[in-house]
DNA sequence: TCTCCATACCAAGACAATCTTGGTATGGCC
DNA sequence: GGCCATACCAAGATTGTCTTGGTATGGAGA
């Protein structure tokens, strides 16, 4: 495993990241985490602390909504569900942060 | 011009944008700033608030150094100018920036 | 049985970096 | 004379992540 390093850049793509794992389908926050590690080789570090308030503020501004179920393996977990706005929400993030990536990558191109 | 929205997106790569620019040879603030937003489209805003705290950041980690001169247009200007260790930060940091790029286009692309 | 680890969640305060606001000053253009 | 772009700066607000520490459960292995 890389060493943990804190990672600023992470700063206003988290939610996006959160937002378009739940597209797949529903998750609780365990999972959620999991599933960004892994899709990026450990290069995506979600810590928890950074992760449930994340998922607090998503469930308030009505992008995502939860419910307590159970995990795959039996345990008591929060599953979280991906809303019509949260929906719109992505999209709408997705087109940023390309936007952004591109302007950086143009500047490190020259 | 587009209008200016807070972009969250923009912590922890500023650094990185601003030792690019110097890379190509010595500005002062306000150009750098110009030279960003001028080649990302304005995709990259670089508030002024921003700027001049992370200048003095740089200036502080050894990564640029400072001085007083003139700009192309005659006014007083600070001039930066990219240090070998300001060099060796930036391969660092594009380098975290390209794999965490990756990883969340991963995520976008599943 | 006992211990350890992975799973699963949460709270509170620390911290870092950007943004907002407002200010100084100069030179060129109309 | 007035306005705008140029060029810099300070102070506090804001936002979001991280650190630390805590709760609880179930399975695996000694």
């Amino acid at each position: 495993m890389p060493p943990k390093t804190t990672n600023a850049l992470l700063h206003g793509t988290l939610d996006a990241l959160i937002l378009k794992t739940l597209a797949r389908g529903p998750r609780h926050g365990y999972a959620i985490a999991r599933f960004i590690e892994d899709t990026t080789s450990e290069a995506v570090l979600v810590e928890e602390g950074s992760l449930y308030p994340a998922l607090y503020r998503l469930e308030r501004r009505g992008w995502v909504d939860a419910e307590w179920g159970t995990s795959e393996l039996g345990r008591r977990a929060k599953l979280y569900r991906l809303t019509a706005p949260g929906r719109a929400q992505l999209v709408s993030e997705m087109a940023s942060w390309r936007r952004f990536a591109a302007g950086v990558s143009k500047v490190f191109a020259t």
